[in-house]
DNA sequence: TATTGACCTTCCAGTAGATGGAAGGTGCAG
DNA sequence: CTGCACCTTCCATCTACTGGAAGGTCAATA
């Protein structure tokens, strides 16, 4: 099937999946007239990433998984292992995100918003801590 | 002063500095030698846009509240409706990541994590939705 | 048959926000 | 005068795409 069904089917961007090709994360076949050819298996395999992308894994990890994936004898520890850290990962982002909403949202109660120019958001940013 | 001091005191890594230079976020004077030489007021306005960073604002969004920092006819709104919209961003992100974070660790909790292929990680990634 | 429009292709550039490194100038101590 | 720690600019690299230009292909219609 063209580009464009697999991008239907996968819900990628045509683009993102040319993407993908060009970094070796999928290999299509091309037809007679130079346009990609994509099996199911293709489908499959970009379903695959599309999934672990939606769960955050980077692209190189995506790799991986893929390759642990299309390989029967993995130990599923490998893909264990791959996963906490990558919930580790995702945990230290919330923390940090937590963080900057509980300052950035003090701030905000703090400011008055009117056409005054005294403002605590820019005093705190100023190195005020008050 | 030499940038190395002014890194010292704003926390910012020297090549960060030149970079802010380099986009027009700070324009510190130059001395004979061609050496940039950071006045306090350099050094209290990259201490502003690193704390702005660590809060995660936008480079951007640090450009504009450099400027209503420095216009003291400024009207709090403005500086507000900036915060406000950031703060949306981050609790979009929060919600975004949270949800990664309760898919992965059920997963990570189905698997095994030993020496056998079987894998609810991958199964799940492969679209098996059990 | 000619043409239109929707596909497809490659290639190049740009995004955010730095960071790394090379090549070379400067300043100061011993 | 030599060494070393600074400083400079410039270019490349990172992540994960995305946009757009220039041009080839295919199928339906006038």
């Amino acid at each position: 099937m063209n580009i464009s069904d697999a991008a239907k089917r996968t819900g990628l961007p045509a683009k993102t999946i040319r993407y993908y090709e060009q970094i070796d994360l999928i290999s299509p076949t091309r037809g007679e007239n130079g346009y990609r050819d994509f099996s199911f298996e293709d489908v499959q395999l970009l379903h695959f990433v599309r999934r672990a992308r939606d769960l955050g894994f980077s692209v190189e990890d995506c790799r991986t998984l893929l390759g642990l994936y299309t390989d029967a004898n993995r130990a599923s520890a490998e893909v264990k292992s791959i996963a906490q850290n990558h919930l580790s990962e995702i945990d230290a982002k919330i923390e940090q995100l937590n963080a900057m909403r509980e300052t950035l949202s003090h701030l905000v109660h703090c400011c008055d918003g009117d056409s005054r120019p005294t403002c605590p958001i820019l005093q705190n940013l100023a190195g005020d801590s008050r």
